[in-house]
DNA sequence: TACCAGGTAAAAA
DNA sequence: TTTTTACATGGT
């Protein structure tokens, strides 16, 4: 019998909570995805695994979210705490979307995606971890490719949460993975070389020599990508990645990325191919929200949205 | 079939 | 110092 908590949480406005979790439509059924208004993820708490499902029990402009938290064990006020933060900044509930709108309303390129997009949010990671990993294993591959390595790198590594007569699973911990070899990594479909970089990454916060999620409150943006730049496996591509999606540093703009360079150009520059320079002179008009901006670009790419 | 896809480190020039 | 290559997989 599982042990249940429901509550609401509301979110600054605008907030479409249902356009938002649409990223996750083909997301895996077992660790996380949205279907029919329900959002779905695993969230490893102190002491235990607990299925989380959300849903919009508002509206874009008084939004609200409903939470359940089912689990095997008593749920603490603490786990309760937590897992309230996280949800927090999963969807990042509490910022307010219209700074960035008044920001770039004399762009009439990106306001007018913006408008089509109404109260869109960018999703981030529960871990900053799981943000470098993923990033890790998109170096050069497909987003298919690399969803489908992800999901068996989830299945392989990622504690299995029995509940509610199925499996579900938790994003590895950086332990599970450095506990794992280099060879039962690769295992999962990965390169040699990332199935490394992988492992090292965690080590090293198992370690304690890279404090991931304290770099979530460093303000100084070209500090904490050289200090992952250092890393090996990690370039200034993998490390804007990381920021934006991973710490919600919604200035980061990775650049040197082809499908970011290709929506700039789709809007900016009537589909050229363009360089990573002329992508951060175009974005120097998004002020402190390039990230969010390209984010922006390419959901409009992916709806086929036209200005 | 061969080539490419949301890069990076190491080798070669 | 700058340029080229290996890397693994799945889609086209």
């Amino acid at each position: 019998m599982a042990f249940i908590e429901t509550f609401a949480i509301e979110a600054a406005a605008p907030f479409d909570f249902d356009l938002t979790a649409q990223i996750f439509r083909n997301g895996d059924k077992q660790s996380r995805t949205y279907q029919e208004g329900v959002f779905t993820l695993v969230l490893k708490l102190s002491n235990q695994l607990v299925l989380v499902k959300v849903a919009s029990a508002g509206t874009v402009e008084k939004p609200v979210i409903s939470v359940d938290l089912a689990a095997n064990n008593p749920i603490t006020a603490q786990d309760k705490k937590t897992a309230i933060e996280k949800i927090k900044f999963f969807f990042n509930l509490d910022f307010e979307l219209n700074a960035f709108y008044r920001e770039i309303k004399d762009d009439p390129v990106i306001s007018q995606i913006a408008r089509q997009l109404y109260g869109l949010k960018n999703p981030t990671t529960p871990t900053v971890f799981e943000s470098l990993v993923d990033s890790i294993v998109e170096q050069q591959i497909s987003i298919k490719v690399a969803i489908a390595l992800e999901e068996k790198l989830v299945k392989k590594f990622g504690d299995r949460l029995k509940i509610e007569n199925g499996d579900y699973f938790a994003f590895p911990m950086p332990q599970n993975i450095a506990g794992a070899t280099v060879d039962e990594i690769q295992q999962v479909g990965l390169s040699r070389r990332k199935a490394e970089y992988i492992h090292g990454a965690a080590q090293l916060v198992v370690d304690g020599k890279l404090d991931l999620e304290n770099m979530k409150s460093n303000p100084d943006s070209e500090k904490i990508i050289s200090e992952l730049d250092e890393i090996r496996g990690i370039g200034v591509w993998t490390a804007e990645l990381t920021m934006l999606r991973g710490m919600q540093k919604l200035a980061a703009l990775p650049a040197d990325d082809l499908g970011i360079q290709r929506v700039i150009s789709r809007y900016y520059c009537g589909g050229r191919l363009i360089k990573a320079a002329e992508a951060r002179e175009i974005a120097k008009r998004w002020g402190t929200w390039k990230g969010l901006a390209a984010f922006y670009l390419i959901i409009a790419e992916v709806k086929n949205l036209s200005i």
